[in-house]
DNA sequence: AATATTCATCGTATTTATACGATGGTATGC
DNA sequence: GCATACCATCGTATAAATACGATGAATATT
């Protein structure tokens, strides 16, 4: 049965989760930092670079892509790949908002 | 044969992306929202809560744990878990950390 | 001592994630 | 037109995650 039980869930804490969920692969992190740092940013760039095979590195670029978290534009047979930094910052807040939340809630501790 | 290639990644994309396993579950965010707002944080209450099993719960307080997120302790026939503030903010300061250097590597964008 | 309560662990079933090779589609170059 | 380069998608195999019931260990209660 596996995670059926997650629509159970708040809706904020799904969103949550899925965006962890994101960023839960050293992969997927090691390609945000490439396309951080570069400003070419081909896909068969990132193949050069990651130990993994190109439909491998596609199938982790779709995710981010389909978490939002990066744009996809197709230039000639080429593809290029880019973070979407409206949607970073909004997940970075809502990241911000989780830690701070946890930590305004807690007043005396327990153990 | 799935992640295998983990390894092949450097040691703090391996950790971030660890922790942000722990976090992409929305059952262990809830138990962190339950831990951190109640002072009595044993793990029968937890169950009462969440539309999960007991031995669910467990597995997830198991994984929290090992992550280090949270201690628990024996009280008599009850384990009491609680977050560890200080683990936490160490994970909530890699998290800025990794948000900071995205940002500031990025000079011009692309697409 | 016998029973009940609380919880961790084990075993297992099911779903999801990861990874690769193979294939096909699109655009470029000859 | 034909070959080449680039990349997304498909199919598939394997590993990991999720969830539950059952069991057992430890303490508390009667």
């Amino acid at each position: 049965m596996a995670s059926a039980k997650t629509a159970q869930f708040s809706q904020t804490e799904q969103d949550l989760a899925a965006f962890a969920k994101v960023l839960s692969h050293p992969a997927r992190l090691a390609i945000l930092k490439i396309l951080a740092a570069q400003n070419a940013c081909i896909c068969g760039e990132i193949v050069e670079v990651l130990p993994l095979a190109q439909s491998t590195v596609s199938q982790h670029l779709k995710e981010l892509k389909t978490a939002g978290l990066i744009d996809g534009t197709i230039d000639g047979p080429k593809s290029c790949y880019c973070i979407n930094w409206k949607a970073f910052e909004k997940f970075n807040a809502e990241f911000n908002s989780l830690f701070s939340s946890l930590k305004t809630t807690n007043e005396k501790g327990c153990c």
